[in-house]
DNA sequence: TTTCACACTTAACATATGACAAAATGTGTG
DNA sequence: CACACATTTTGTCATATGTTAAGTGTGAAA
């Protein structure tokens, strides 16, 4: 428009600039009508550079996941599981318990700032799938930590729920600025000879040495029910399921049936599975487990006893349903 | 606050539910009235809780100091002298140049990016003192980084522009968490000779030594007029100014003359002073110094010439200026 | 050259926000 | 019990914000 000697010099700048003005907002508290006119563009130019600036990552909003560790609710958790750390969601609706939905992406948040506080530079990640672990990775800020690593626990598989279990992985890295390491396989194959022949191939089998010297892993965990995503995702039949659940199955983490103690079972599909196994999920040392909903409370407190939880984030209905077994 | 015997219960869980509300609304970008609802309360005290997340370092807001070194001017100035990182306060406002103040908060948002880009975890990071300094200290975000040591880099004076030397460094500390080292002694003193008898004093001597072995300093550097704070604060009469400004010093740099090939200048009342000396101004390996205003160009670029500086940050019109020299 | 995509501008609007005052509610103390 | 004190609530207000829609200039591609 009117020419200005700074609209030639605004080409490689835009991300100065964009910094600038969240400085001068989200620092020094401008209106972004000041800014505007300090600027000399439009107010709405602004309101988009703003925007611009939080999409890129170039201002960073931040909740410092220490805080919320301290209610209560996680101190008498973390007691009585003999837990390094826990978050809890806390909403104060008992009445209007709104959808899951909601509960889940307020989880999801909390899981997000719990990860941030957790993981160290250096790091290397493993990520499971799941609606919850991808509502986290959905969430989950940029953010910077050196030299981290994630990678992926569970082969690749697509559910109604969930588009494909790479995002998982890749959307956690990308917000970390991480490399990210996949899994290049099926989640399951047809036969567990199959799964071995996968399971020896080279690259894949790197990969999953990898597993076994990771340093957290972000899961959650899942109902033995028809409803759940395996069924979705066609890796069990309903018939499968119902067998599993006689055996003593409760609860189904990183694809795999674990009993009340948090013992393995070695039901369908276990063999044909190709992931981590449940022996390697016990290693890493921060073990974070993010869970939602009252009605996981059977499943959660059988990962607990099972050692495959070291940090534990839920809401604040389960923390209490948790607290009172 | 202290004096009401507060349970750590209610202490405990009021944090953990600013930190929810906080990610609701950053996070989860929920309104101010959808939390109100969720939580049952009232929106006023959802609007006092975000403000007190921030006050408390709950929530944090910051903008990444690398975007703000990308721009062309930064990048010019950066390879013309040399510099590990500029960093460059765009304001477009030729014609409506406003107050200095204004130009100064930016700049001092810009600073205080700047630093927490350039600080790493475990530095030794010298303060120095001026109203940059202070502006700068006061607008630093709270942020953590590990095992900060701040030293203040100049003994204590007032003047009328800023309320203590001491708050440089002890705010920059409270925002850093870092542990600090405060100098115990004037800043300048009536003879050399009590000069001395000050720096031999034990803790002095050890705080002086410490100087020495700094891995950051942050400064500005200040004109040679009777206008500034140097006469304010008493440290030098108008005669001594005169006398320094006709002996060819261009600048004031922690309370040092320097002139224009960035040289010390031993002028009155150099050796009555308690601060950092310049050569050990030249050790660390980073040294950060912040300038705001276009008639500070002269005294800048004696600083840039002597070595004073590794990282600059500069307003706009004065990043022009130094280009063009 | 025309055409198109793009970024910006202006203007207007509904909504969200921050600030305030006054009333209500606890909470602990004397 | 009454009191001081802090916190929350309720209601109101001006202002800031996000979002549209329609118009305008610019540069790149056809």
């Amino acid at each position: 428009m009117q020419h200005s000697p700074q609209s030639n010099r605004t080409k490689g700048n835009k991300n100065a600039v964009l910094a600038n003005v969240a400085l001068l907002y989200y620092g020094q508290g401008l209106t972004q009508i000041e800014i505007a006119k300090r600027m000399q563009v439009s107010r709405a130019t602004i309101v988009n550079m703003l925007r611009e600036s939080r999409e890129k990552g170039i201002v960073e909003i931040r909740v410092d996941g220490k805080h919320l560790s301290t209610s209560n609710l996680a101190r008498d958790l973390r007691e009585k599981f003999g837990l390094a750390d826990v978050y809890v969601a806390l909403s104060d609706e008992r009445k209007n318990r709104s959808d899951r939905q909601d509960l889940l992406a307020h989880v999801a948040q909390v899981g997000a700032a719990a990860v941030l506080d957790i993981a160290e530079a250096g790091d290397r990640i493993g990520v499971a799938w799941g609606e919850t672990v991808l509502a986290l990775s959905d969430v989950m800020p940029k953010a910077k930590i050196d030299d981290l690593e994630i990678c992926q626990l569970i082969g690749s598989m697509t559910s109604s729920r969930v588009p494909a279990s790479e995002n998982c992985a890749i959307q956690m890295a990308n917000k970390l600025s991480a490399t990210v390491f996949t899994l290049h396989a099926p989640g399951i194959v047809a036969t567990p000879q199959l799964a071995n022949t996968f399971r020896n191939e080279p690259t894949i089998k790197a990969q999953l040495e990898r597993l076994d010297a990771i340093d957290m892993t972000i899961a959650s965990i899942g109902n033995i029910s028809p409803e759940t995503h395996l069924a979705d995702a066609g890796m069990a039949t309903t018939s499968e399921i119902k067998a599993a659940r006689d055996a003593g199955a409760v609860g189904i983490i990183c694809c795999r049936y674990i009993d009340a103690q948090g013992a393995a079972l070695q039901m369908e599909p276990d063999a044909r599975l190709i992931a981590i196994s449940l022996a390697s999920l016990r290693k890493p040392r921060k073990r974070l487990l993010v869970v939602c909903g009252i009605d996981r409370s059977d499943a959660t407190l059988a990962a607990l006893r099972g050692g495959l939880v070291s940090h534990l984030c839920v809401d604040h209905d389960l923390a209490e349903d948790l607290l009172s077994r």
